[in-house]
DNA sequence: TGCACCGTTGCGGAAATCCACAATGGCACG
DNA sequence: CGTGCCATTGTGGATTTCCGCAACGGTGCA
């Protein structure tokens, strides 16, 4: 994976560049940007493994970025930093699922701690994505006939009883049946619930 | 369910009274207590359906009852409470998993309402944890020959692999499969998938 | 019109599952 | 020693699944 960059987003030249060097310096990959726009008008926000946030900024401030971000699909681990930030909006950031929230002036290594932990979740989440994607990606090659099948599948139906519930042969539903498995690459139906199972979106 | 009483701990008889005026007035159960300690002496945790927690308070702080709570594995929703709180304290108990984090003085609507959310996750949550207790218990009945056979099953390998693999014979395996469903109570291989692997702990 | 894809079905056989009935041996507890 | 639980196996049959081979009709696109 090449996404493990430390995107940092701040307006304020010295503390950027300070960001900037302070990860750098200790051999992570981080990648400089002025302002939210800037960040979007790049269209790297793919590369992106941990997302620095200055909260106040001029035009798009940090937080309209990231909702911006949560809007368009992409949950990077967002870490604010914010130089007048009060408990109400640390708490409030963080329950719309910031990362973290950090005041400034900060601590170097803290906060370098802080980004590698973001790193570290991003990874995992991004694995398990990628599957999800996989999945995903798979059942759109299923025709909507062989979702109907699938569907009385997993609810454990016995293909006599899928037959009867469509008013199709018993055949037929062999045959879908086989086709499922084939596109989904799986070769059992345990194997295609426990895809399905563990593809359910995670609450809170 | 009768857990969706609202713990109130708070060491200043005032705002502990005031607080559990607040929440009857508009018709909830409320119950107070006046240390940490009181409310585990109480052992009435379990009754608890959202907890109200002053952080700071003599003898064991809200944190720690907090942290208390966690290790006994009691995942109550608490809301801390502190007269002076800052950031970090916020940032720290919000990520060690606090539901919500609100500064006295507080307004009492937006405090009503985080409270009635919170009975509101832990509604869902314990729905969730009450089937995966069941799972767990029905799991528990399970002997560990039987275990190994369900493995197995849930790897999608057929009874003559199985049997091959354990060294015995396929009725044997179809014995165990059939005492697995049972005691499990699904009828096939994909019920119990889908039960063992929506059971899964949830990562963040 | 020809090609591709989809849904459908039939036939027939191999393989696997499910099950009732029946039984043996081991082990632990009282 | 008896009772209960567990693992094990057998027989035999009903049911179900899985598949290759073959085919037909519809739809949509080039």
């Amino acid at each position: 994976m090449s996404t493990n960059q430390i995107f940092i987003v701040d307006d304020d030249d010295a503390i950027r560049d300070a960001l900037g060097w302070l990860f750098r310096s200790r051999g992570h990959v981080a990648r400089l940007w002025s302002s939210a726009e800037a960040l979007i008008a790049g269209g790297e926000i793919g590369r992106c493994g941990c997302l620095l946030l200055d909260i106040r900024m001029d035009g798009m401030s940090g937080l309209e970025l990231f909702e911006w971000l949560r809007e368009k699909g992409h949950d990077v681990p967002v870490i604010f930093l914010t130089g007048h930030g009060d408990v109400p909006m640390a708490v409030a950031a963080l329950k719309k699922g910031a990362f973290d929230f950090v005041e400034k002036p900060f601590n170097d290594n803290e906060l370098v701690d802080r980004a590698l932990a973001a790193l570290d979740i991003h990874h995992q989440r991004s694995s398990r994505q990628a599957a999800a994607r996989e999945v995903d990606e798979r059942l759109a090659h299923l025709t909507s006939r062989e979702l109907e099948v699938m569907e009385r599948v997993l609810a454990g139906q016995m293909n006599k009883v899928i037959a009867m519930d469509l008013g199709v042969t018993m055949r037929t539903v062999e045959v879908h049946r086989a086709r499922i498995f084939e596109k989904m690459g799986v070769r059992s139906a345990v194997e295609l619930a426990q895809l399905l199972t563990a593809r359910t979106p995670k609450p809170q």
